[in-house]
Order: structure tokens, then C-alpha cells, then sequence
DNA sequence: ATTACTATACCTCGAGTAA
DNA sequence: TTTACTCGAGGTATAGTAA
């Protein structure tokens, strides 16, 4: 990844705020990266073709919105520094319990993904996962743990299908021990699927709706 | 500042890790960085010119350890990236208590900060300052905040001589609220000077020696 | 106003190689 | 082994300018 990318678009998120979208010719932007407007130019031009933006062109100054790679790039190379300078971090994640599909228990109970729990994380789930739909106001946390690197399990093949890879971080809910599991390749959403050792949804009495902190640690 | 100096900082201060020192030759470096070994020996030669770092040449590998102003740097960046993304964060600082030289009172009490103080901290002093030697494994954490940007306090001149400025950062001691005045050019110390307008010491029933834990928020 | 193409000047990289 | 100089190829930035 190019610097000059990663600086406009640095640049571009700052502009946008939370909102991820900005209004700006790309002669103000040129000033605000300190090159010229053609260079500016060719900077957008280069983020929308590998998406990293997308924009419209309008009468006046162009729309320019922020996409995930965008963001990931962004909460990746906080991630990174963070764990560089050795700077510890919890977090704290809020969301609220989500009636599962029965996917989840399906995806975990495969042996190929079972003995990798067992192996990498320690434990062998509870054959289900508990699905948090985390508040709004947590997103920007969301984003930051979903772009850290996580424990890996691989993905794998069986007759009929394949399984990605996943990626866990170590948590903690009401004391209690879980691991958070993401996709490795998905798009940005704000459920997050729990898994434990314990069958959280019984030992926690918890019920659909049921507000809940998520404790999660990022380990450098 | 380039990238590639940015870059090879970043790599230079993960090998090196607490120490800031590594042997490393210029070949290896390269491939870290994913350049030649021409290309890495002139980025470490361009480091060492703006001396970001110090390096001696040795029969077998350099030795190169990192300057503040790579800490600087890196800290800088993580502090900006925190900002544009919005994650809000405290930290705690620990360290005891130091007999005041009488030095902060003297630089205190100048009108020039005196009537700054009033405006943008909304306090008027105590002329004195509280002096905590921060514990070693809260360095990064000083290092962090004094790498951020704080409310900025303008120096002056009196007759007689300059009077540098300063950066502020509020916090809480045992609830009580007060703020970390940095000056804006001096190298880094261990030492965190204290303003409140309370007479923290007397208040607080403070000694020399004492254990202190302080909050710090850096706003965004 | 804008955006962005073309042409050129400038810079940066790495192969070859000396010390 | 190293480090680091020279130099040519290729890449990058900007001035000029069209649309």
C-alpha cells in the first residue's frame, strides 16, 4: 500500500467525521496533502479504481465517500502502532442478544473447525453461538478489534462445501470466559457471534434482547 | 516526513522492542521493508543525517537505536489516528511524589501563564507544582500523552528573558481535577509537573514518596 | 467553477561494484 | 562478510491546458 493513499484517505476521514462521506474539490484537498491539484486529482482517480472510495462527480465539488478498505486500512494501522509501542488495550463492546438462525451451530460443530477450538483457543464450544447486535455507538470499537489480527483458524474443505477461515479474540461476559469469532473474509456488520465453552444463554440467563458488555482484550 | 522514513521507523522500533536498540544489516533490514539493501542503506542513512537514529557501524551488523524524535513520530501517528477515529481514551499514569525544587513556583506564577491559565483552563493556579517521577512501565503511556496535542499555553518574554510555552492535559487525582503542564520543547523526562487550583499537596495530604495514580483524558 | 489529460522535469530505486 | 557510491531506467509530480 502506497503511502500517498494512505494519507489521503487519512486526510479524507478526517474531513468526513463519522459520516464517512465528504463534499471537496480536489484542489482543496490537494491543500490540505500539500501537492498540487493534478497530483490530488490522480490520488482520487487511484482510490476509486482500487475502491477504496466512491464518488460522484457533480456540477461543483465531488461527493467522495470512504468505503470499508478504507476504514480497515485506517483501524489496521492503529492496530499495528498500538502493538509496536506495546500499548495495551481492552475494550469494551455493548450490543444486545439477537435470536440465533441455528447457522452458528451448524458452522461450529464442524470437526474441522472443533479441533481447532480445541487446539488454538483451549476449549470445546457449546455447540452454538450467541449473537450480539452491537449498539451503533460502538462501532468505531467494532471496527478497531475486527482489524486486529486475532487467533487464527483455518478454513477447509469437506465433500460438499468449503469452510473459511475465522479469526477469535479472547473476551469476557459477566466474568465469564468467550471468544469472539469473525469471518476472515466478510463485510463490516454489527453482529458479532460469541462462542464459549459454556452455554452462555443458559448459564447467564440470558434472553433475546437482553442487554450486554463484552470485555474483549487485544493481545500484542 | 516521508513515508519510507515513517516506514522504516516503524519496523526499526518493532525489532528493537523496549530497548530501542537492534543489530540489524542493512540486507536485512531491506527485506523487512521489502526493498533492496541499497535502497535500505540509504533510508538509514537519511535517518541517521536527521538523527532520528544513532547508529554505530560495526565489523559485523550496525548497531542502530532509535532518538526521541522516533518515538515522537510514531506516537504522533497513533495519537492522530486515535483522534480521526474517533476512539476516546483515558489512561492512567502511576509514580511518587517528588520534593519540588521551588522552580515551578518561580515559572507559575508569571503573569504571562498566570492570566493564560485563567482563559483557556478556566483555574488560577496554585503557584506551585506538584512533581511526579512516573514508574518506568508507565513510559509509553507518558510517552503517548505528551506526543498528543493538549491546550496549548503561549510562551512570552519579560525584560529580562523567554518564557517557553507549554502544553496542558487535564486529569483527576483521587478525584480531585488537575492538569499536566508539559513544556513544548525540552526532551523527555520522567518527571510530570502539576497544576491545579487547589493546594494539591495540603488537600490531598500528599508527602514525598507518596504513590500517586493519575487519570488522563486526551480529548479529541 | 470544476476535473483530469499530456508532456516534461525531477526524483527514487536498484544493479553493479568498490572499499 | 559488510556499507554505500555511481548511474541509468523507470516512476512520480506538476505546469499547461482542454473540456
Amino acid at each position: 500500500m502506497d503511502y500517498n493513499l494512505y494519507n489521503t484517505i487519512k486526510i479524507l476521514k478526517k474531513l468526513s467525521g463519522s459520516g464517512n462521506t465528504v463534499y471537496i474539490s480536489s484542489g482543496e484537498l490537494a491543500e490540505e496533502l500539500g501537492v498540487s491539484q493534478q497530483t490530488s486529482s490522480r490520488f482520487i482517480i487511484e482510490l476509486a479504481d482500487k475502491k477504496y472510495i466512491e464518488r460522484t462527480l457533480q456540477n461543483r465539488k465531488q461527493k467522495i465517500t470512504l468505503l470499508e478498505p478504507s476504514l480497515d486500512l485506517l483501524y489496521s494501522e492503529l492496530n499495528q502502532l498500538n502493538s509496536i509501542l506495546e500499548m495495551r488495550q481492552e475494550f469494551n463492546l455493548k450490543g444486545e442478544i439477537q435470536s440465533g438462525l441455528g447457522e452458528g451451530k451448524y458452522y461450529i460443530s464442524q470437526e474441522g473447525y472443533m479441533a481447532q477450538f480445541l487446539d488454538k483457543l483451549g476449549i470445546s464450544p457449546y455447540p452454538g453461538t450467541l449473537n450480539i447486535k452491537i449498539f451503533p455507538e460502538y462501532e468505531n470499537v467494532l471496527r478497531r478489534i475486527r482489524s486486529a489480527d486475532g487467533i487464527h483458524i483455518g478454513g477447509f474443505k469437506d465433500k460438499e462445501r468449503t469452510f473459511g477461515g475465522v479469526k477469535c479474540f479472547s473476551g469476557r461476559i459477566d466474568g465469564t470466559g468467550a471468544w469472539l469469532i469473525f469471518p476472515e473474509r466478510s463485510n463490516y456488520t454489527d453482529i458479532v457471534e460469541i462462542i464459549s465453552d459454556k452455554f452462555l444463554r443458559k448459564d447467564l440467563k440470558l434472553q433475546d434482547g437482553d442487554e450486554l458488555n463484552i470485555r474483549v482484550a487485544l493481545d500484542h
